[in-house]
DNA sequence: CTATCGTTGTAATATTATAACAATTCACAC
DNA sequence: GTGTGAATTGTTATAATATTACAACGATAG
């Protein structure tokens, strides 16, 4: 049991059938989910927490992969593409998304302890810019919300 | 005339009054308001745009300052601790802060094309991650909201 | 005066990311 | 089945961003 959204669960289950979401996805939109795109998600997967590229690629290394950073970074860039991913840009690291299949504006908890992310749930987020703007007549495309502070497990160790 | 949340202002007297009111601050503070920190926050406010710090350190170099990294670091660690200055985490690069004064969670808006950068207006924009952070038991201790699209100079030339 | 603490100078290096081009693979038309 | 083109992967090199570590300096409290 690992913690999701420093929650625990069938970890195991998750990664699997969140693989298998991914999969179909790829072949609904004719896109090649290739070994080094699979397994990246799926180290990704491996830990609800964000990894840095070079990370991926270590583990991707050992794999048997080449250990050149852009073999990580077409992978990420892929998976991020594809919705697979997102990229945590206040820790220059990604992680996998778990509202695989939503077209959601993500949000993130991330835990400045232990670098745990938990993508939050995105019918408890409200954010409106939207006014802003308007005011100023900005065209908004995306928009990245991440928030920083201690999950339960570092907020009890203290 | 220059743009600030793209439309057009005073800049002299809006950098002037900016660091007259950071001084204040750090007499009120008891901080240390040093020349290259001032040069660096004045040197940010000549625009409204997102500058790296070696975009800085190569403008505090000319100035006859070090061109060593950590001055250039050390200054924008300093002005963002302050709260005088933001990082853009999208950009990697940094912005003064044009609500000096008001204690916020700022929430920016980003031209993907020309890299302006608009701070917007707090009154104007909504952030409710509090329930989703409630619910997995996070205490959130500061937010990072940034929104990247068009601004109107660039969606008109596009 | 001088001990102390915060700031600055400097060198070295770590971390994150991209550019450029060659080699390969694979789907598809012919 | 073979050639063609497009996408993917391999590889080298390098750019961009950021930090560590330590020495030197300077203001100031005692």
């Amino acid at each position: 049991m690992i913690a999701i959204g420093f929650e625990h669960h069938d970890h195991a289950t998750c990664i699997e059938s969140t693989l298998r979401l991914a999969e179909d996805k790829c072949v609904q939109r004719g896109l090649k989910f290739t070994p080094v795109r699979r397994r990246s998600l799926e180290i990704l997967l491996r830990e609800h927490r964000a990894i840095g590229a070079y990370d991926l690629l270590a583990v991707l290394a050992d794999d048997g992969h080449s250990a050149q950073p852009p073999v990580a970074y077409r992978a990420l860039d892929f998976l991020v593409t594809a919705g697979f991913a997102h990229k945590i840009e206040r820790l220059n690291a990604y992680i996998a998304c778990c509202h695989l299949g939503s077209d959601h504006t993500p949000a993130f908890l991330i835990c400045r302890n232990c670098r745990a992310v938990c993508e939050a749930n995105a019918s408890q987020v409200e954010i409106r810019l939207d006014a802003a703007a308007q005011a100023v007549g900005f065209v908004i495309e995306r928009t990245v919300v991440e928030a920083e502070g201690l999950c339960p497990n570092c907020e009890n160790a203290a």
